[in-house]
DNA sequence: ATTAGGG
DNA sequence: CCCTAAT
């Protein structure tokens, strides 16, 4: 493999927008798994446990820590407001998140993170120490609520693969089932794709969404027998349609694909404000947003609380840092791949390896059973700075001396199991840590880059694999506590049991998913997966059935209580009408067999 | 390997 | 998205 120049990039931290919205709490099921979507929310949702926590504990302790509550990346906007109505978790709502409220200064401390970036296939190791069993906790995080259970997970793998190009690549498999014989080809003007598919004698060309798993995740489509075709193509499969389906509509609809590109990727953050600054993303910018937010405040205020009566104070967090980012990625890649990989990073790191601590003062308090009121955090407090900040998750119980967080130093195996929240990568790797000082891990074993760059596609490697983890175990302590929860790490096996990553599907997935289903009916998934979603490898025929069903709920329910990228109402309305069409035809066949 | 549904 | 039973 050619070697490449890399570039650094050092993002002093990653402004991450307020929560949103209430964040769906989580289906309460089995076992602890880790979800790794939403992560941003999962963030705020620590945080919102915390708030509910703090307004709850009774008892009181306080452990100091010494904290840097100077740190330049400690900060976040905070509002604390009284509310006598308002309850615990209920407290931290999105309305309450508004910009210039607040009179006191909350800092949050964030981990660093590092990422790197082989040759375009890096592999981050890491594993989470997180406690796995709920009664195991001390954590401030993980009594009541579930959402927080959840975020329990010892290890989270996430994928990223870059391309080094970057380039678009044209599909040009045709389905056995479409008919792309005849067909009227129609220019087309913006030259794209897409654009004459519908033209088909069915009225369903053989669009395709080329959806490479591994790169920009562009995703296109491929359309038989045009002329607009951008690489050469091969003869045009000439097959019958098999099902006609009464789905027959002309397309002059049609995206550009460039917007492809990152609407899947910036998803999270293009659904987000910034309150103190939405420009891009480059290092001026970011540095701008640093001093901004820097100065974000935190009120404590309301009347005094009377004995016996229980006040309510009201937290508003503004915007939380997001741990120092840094990466290191070939000139070659595009910029697609930068904000992907940004995006990962972000993405990752906002997971489940990290919890919330708290800081007043500068001390890390850690009881939390302790009242706020006894902690000091009160309406009439106002010089007290509470810190909220964003840290690794790592084995408590194993290190009863931790909690300093500037401590990780040099790569000694001790630091190493302290530093339970890099992540495992498949490519790509991401070391948190909560120095402000880069502090790597060494690639699995002793910097074996090839162990990290060769974990893409192929499960070559184990060897060094497992290398990586002996290097990053979870201390045995933890282990012990941990049998008593499925765990399904095997050693030497880099794909064991995680949980994908969530991949909204885009209007233009749904389209091709709409169009698809409309002419091959919903029973036949893997027919429908091959049609539009050959090259999309993240996209099984099982997630397109998924698909398929939430786009039927969605397209039932209320425009107001719809969620995401809002699905174009003609595609929802295509839905009810396929998916009606196909289930009358289901019944019939049905009874026809009977 | 797929399909169909519940979670 | 995951997990499974049933094909």
């Amino acid at each position: 493999m050619v070697m490449q120049k890399r570039l650094d990039y050092g993002f002093n931290g990653y402004q991450v927008p307020s929560v949103p919205r209430a964040s769906r709490s989580p289906r309460g099921r089995g076992t602890v798994r880790k979800k790794p979507e939403s992560n941003q929310i999962q963030a705020f949702d620590i945080l919102a446990s915390v708030a509910g926590n703090l307004l709850q504990k009774n008892q009181s302790s306080i452990l100091d820590n010494a904290s840097s509550a100077k740190d330049p990346r400690t900060f976040s906007g905070i509002n604390i407001k009284e509310n006598k109505q308002e309850n615990q978790l209920g407290s931290l709502k999105e309305e309450q998140f508004e910009p210039g409220t607040c009179s006191e200064v909350v800092s949050g401390s964030v981990p660093s993170l590092q990422e790197k970036h082989e040759n375009q296939r890096v592999t981050s190791d890491s594993s989470l120490h997180g406690n796995h069993l709920e009664g195991q906790g001390q954590n401030e995080l993980e009594r009541d609520d579930e959402r927080v259970k959840l975020q329990n997970t010892n290890e989270k793998i996430i994928r990223i693969k870059n391309r080094s190009d970057g380039s678009i690549e044209q599909g040009q498999k045709a389905s056995k089932d479409c008919s792309a014989e005849n067909h009227a080809e129609k220019p087309s003007p913006e030259g794209h794709c897409r654009r004459n598919l519908d033209s088909l004698p069915n009225g369903f060309g053989s669009r395709k969404l080329v959806n490479r798993d591994d790169d920009e995740n562009f995703v296109q489509c491929t359309q038989l027998n045009s002329k607009n075709k951008i690489s050469s193509d091969p003869p045009p499969d000439t097959l019958k349609v098999k099902d006609a389906s009464p789905f027959v509509k002309d397309e002059n609809n049609s995206g550009d694909n460039s917007v492809l590109e990152n609407s899947e990727r910036m998803y999270p953050f293009k659904k987000r404000k910034f309150y103190y600054q939405t420009s891009s993303s480059t290092s001026d910018s970011w540095s701008h947003c640093q001093g901004t937010v820097d100065s974000s405040y935190t009120r404590v205020n309301g009347t005094n609380h009377g004995a016996g009566a229980t006040m309510h104070v009201k937290l508003s967090i503004k915007s939380f840092k997001v741990p120092e980012l840094f990466i290191d990625i070939p000139e070659t890649a595009t910029i697609g791949s930068l904000k992907r990989t940004v995006m990962e990073a972000v993405t990752a790191i906002l997971g489940d390896e990290l919890h919330v601590g708290i800081l007043l003062q500068g001390k890390k308090v850690r009881d939390d059973s302790k009242t706020l009121i006894q902690t000091g955090i009160s309406q009439d407090d106002k010089h007290h700075r509470l810190g909220f900040m964003l840290e690794p998750r790592h084995n408590r119980i194993s290190s009863s001396y931790n909690e300093e967080p500037c401590f990780l130093t040099t790569n000694s195996r001790q630091k190493l199991s302290r530093q339970s929240t890099s992540l495992m990568l498949q490519q790509g790797t991401y070391n948190v840590s909560r120095e402000r000082s880069t502090v790597k891990i060494e690639n699995c074993a002793e910097g074996d880059h090839n162990a990290v760059s060769s974990l893409g596609d192929t499960s070559a490697n184990n060897n060094n694999m497992s290398k990586c983890r002996a290097l990053v175990t979870v201390p045995a302590i933890n282990m012990d506590a941990l049998a008593v929860v499925p765990y399904r790490r095997k050693s030497g096996n880099s794909d064991f049991g995680q949980r994908r990553i969530r991949r909204p599907f885009s209007v233009l997935e749904v389209e091709a998913l709409v169009q698809a289903v409309e002419k091959l009916g919903t029973g036949r998934w893997r027919d429908v997966k091959q049609r539009a979603f050959d090259n999309a490898k993240h996209r099984t025929y099982v997630d397109l059935k998924d698909k398929w069903k939430t786009l039927v709920h969605t397209a039932r329910i209320s425009p107001q209580q719809r969620r995401g990228e809002p699905v174009p109402q003609e595609l929802l309305d295509r839905v009810l009408a396929a998916h009606a069409y196909w289930s009358q035809q289901q019944c019939k066949h049905q009874l026809k067999s009977m």
